[in-house]
DNA sequence: AAATCGGGGGT
DNA sequence: ACCCCAGATTT
């Protein structure tokens, strides 16, 4: 049988029961396909869940405000694809009229969405011959192939794409770039794969050459740095504090979160005196520090490690920036500030 | 070509 | 500690 029928009769059996694959509306498509970049599927679930319920069409998205896109997606990371996603939602809106963009070129346009996503949207709802190639794909091929390029190089990323596009069927391309994907996630899996019973077992080269465990490979990534972190959790007399939006570039952008000292090394509460009595934020004859966990949260992102520290900062009264402490939880956060203000309970 | 962007889960 | 996840974008 050939590669692609086999993958496609075990999907036919063996696939998941996913909301996602009743519909070939393409905004509910597009939607997952962004929840799910990056992300496992158990993960992103009640994501696509709650968007879909809030937002149920483009329209819904593009009228509502970005905050409240990003508080629905607080929690599930890589916040840029929220607001691209926002972003889209009111470019189809507006500019396209609310008519979905229909193939993989006019999908491409879209911010946050990239080769993949372009594919499995224009071969999902529109039929259309394009390989879809994600981290599932890049496993089966590497392995059933024996392809040592580094899928994350510039030529591994070429060379996958062209093989995927040569082993797409005539028809139901749709079905079949499902079917590789949820082949790699359920059955390919990246540590301990279900070789003993695999419907690809016998053309797959790696299983031949026992080299399973060393595909795919992958240039190493660069190591992660260590930052400290110390926010400040002012608390006034009269029940407010203060939230700042983080509005540069870099991790959690347009998200808030406590007034924020960055430093090389652990501060010590002097330290944070010190910083503290520096700006304009407390009366200085008046107010106490202290720190609220002894220990350092060390939140792991995936390129830096955050040692954090939460200092409560008791002052009398608060004129800037500062928020009622019963609205705290309206605010789009960082699951790092989020976990800290569920623990806190103003 | 390499770095950046999150958070959760597995080994 | 290291890897992976229905990747995209910026540097």
């Amino acid at each position: 049988m050939i590669f692609n029928n086999i993958l496609t009769n075990w999907y036919s059996i063996h696939k998941r029961d996913l909301p996602w694959r009743e519909t070939k509306n393409p905004y509910f498509i597009w939607l997952s396909e962004i929840i799910l970049q990056q992300t496992q599927i158990k993960q992103g679930l009640p994501y696509y869940e709650t968007f879909i319920s809030k937002f149920p069409t483009v329209k819904d998205l593009a009228e509502a405000k970005e905050s409240d896109v990003l508080k629905l997606w607080q929690g599930l990371g890589y916040y840029s694809r929220a607001r691209n996603l926002h972003y889209s939602a009111k470019y189809i809106s507006s500019i396209l009229n609310g008519q979905f963009p229909k193939n993989y070129k006019e999908l491409l346009k879209l911010k946050g969405v990239g080769d993949y996503t372009a594919s499995a949207i224009a071969s999902i709802c529109y039929n259309e011959s394009t390989a879809v190639v994600d981290g599932n794909v890049y496993r089966v091929l590497s392995r059933y192939f024996n392809i040592e390029t580094p899928i994350n190089s510039t030529k591994g990323i070429k060379e996958f794409k062209i093989l995927a596009q040569q082993l797409l069927p005539k028809s139901n391309i749709g079905d079949y770039n499902q079917a590789i994907m949820e082949f790699g996630a359920m059955q390919c899996k990246p540590t301990n794969p279900n070789c003993k019973e695999c419907p690809l077992q016998d053309g797959c080269k790696a299983f031949a050459l026992n080299k399973i465990s060393h595909l795919p490979s992958k240039l190493k990534k660069t190591k992660v740095s260590k930052k400290h972190f110390n926010f400040l959790v002012f608390l006034s007399n009269d029940g407010k504090t203060i939230l700042e939006k983080r509005t540069k570039k870099g991790i959690w952008q347009n998200l808030y979160q406590f007034p924020l000292i960055e430093s090389k090394k652990s501060l010590a509460i002097n330290g944070i005196k010190r910083q503290l009595e520096n700006t304009s934020l407390i009366n200085i004859e008046n107010y106490s520090v202290s720190l609220y966990n002894e220990k350092e949260i060390i939140h792991k992102l995936s390129h830096q490690h955050l040692h954090t520290k939460f200092w409560i900062v008791e002052t009398e009264s608060l004129s800037k920036n500062s928020i009622d402490t019963a609205d705290i939880k309206t605010y789009p956060v960082p699951i790092l500030i989020g976990n800290f203000i569920e623990q806190f309970n103003f």
